[in-house]
DNA sequence: CCACGCATGTAATAGGTTACATGATTTA
DNA sequence: TAAATCATGTAACCTATTACATGCGTGG
């Protein structure tokens, strides 16, 4: 399971559960995402297996917070998945079978609606990339080499999700130029 | 759930359960796979809400096929999916989270060798798609108005993951030597 | 007093993988 | 006769989503 790993590895700090459904909600969403309801029991899972501690503290505002801390052996876990070269696991995207299967339909109108649509789509989270890379740089302006180390991979990652963002949005760009230059081929023709 | 629909959109033309896992394993794994004790009981599931039926056929080799059709009710069932616009699910990318942590561990040889193994890995799939761009395009060498809308739209959603894997082998290539200009930078001013 | 944010969890269900079971026909 | 391909399925398990339950503290 990789839920494990990423949690492994957003515990550099202690924290509790909820922070952590936090983190993906505000910036690591980007590569993963889990609910509270799966985060909670996974937790206690990798606590059991003494990849974790936890302690609980009193919440200035609320119950109790139960905060995690990783153990040798979690950075030794963690290490051990991350020298075992990139995880690139199955991916399921519905929305390219959708665009296959519209071909069924054959009414380039509905096609072209389809595309701009997950251009836009693409595009919001172009956005949100974008933001974070902007707010990030702002911080190294005169000397990028000031990052330190994890500033410095937070950004590679930024750079990755730009880049391929970017190209899905021009994709869907290019597929909506070969719609229209077909739907014009086919009024002229008929 | 996605399958279904999935399904519903290959099914077209009357298939069996080990058919269609052939066509994942052809050309449609580009953009979604199943195992066949997924498709079995799910197209079962399919033909118990009426959205297929199915008769079984002996087999010129090997154990009887069953066959299965979509009906109206199932193309029905498809066009609804198709015409309620792209499905972008969760996305759940685990080489990005191990590209930030590899942060934590600040060796950055290791992150070059992480980058490199990824970018391999998004080569091959690109050269798998360019290859069946170069072989349907083939066909369609003089005139690509004579494509039908479903090779059409093949050949789009071909572009697409083109575009976009290509993308990521070039965010790769800039994130390697981003890590080797910090790594010169590093040496030097030591 | 009610809504909202903080905070933890369980239960039921759905989606997906791995392992196993069965048996026919063809090819080496 | 053994292995490979064709063909269908079940069972156990893991992963993930949705819905539900609980309760504290703060601000309107």
């Amino acid at each position: 399971m990789s839920l494990e790993h990423i949690l492994l590895g957003m515990l550099a700090e202690p924290a509790s559960g909820y922070d952590l459904k936090a983190e993906f909600e505000a910036g690591a969403r980007h590569f993963w995402f889990a609910e509270l309801s799966q985060i909670y029991p996974t937790l206690r899972r990798m606590e059991r297996r003494t990849w974790l501690t936890s302690q609980e503290e009193p919440s200035p505002s609320g119950p109790a917070r139960r905060v995690y801390t990783r153990t040798r052996l979690g950075t030794a876990e963690l290490l051990k998945w991350l020298r075992s070269g990139p995880v690139v696991g199955v991916e399921r995207f519905a929305y390219i079978g959708q665009l296959i299967f519209l071909g069924q339909l054959n009414d380039l109108e509905t096609t072209l609606a389809f595309l701009e649509r997950l251009r836009d789509l693409h595009r919001e989270k172009l956005q949100f990339l974008k933001a974070a890379e902007k707010e990030t740089s702002a911080k190294f302006a005169g000397d990028p080499d000031e990052r330190d180390g994890v500033e410095f991979h937070e950004h590679l990652s930024l750079r990755m999700g730009i880049v391929s963002l970017g190209a899905k949005v021009r994709s869907c760009n290019e597929c909506i130029k070969r719609v229209k230059d077909r739907m014009a081929a086919e009024t002229s023709h008929v």
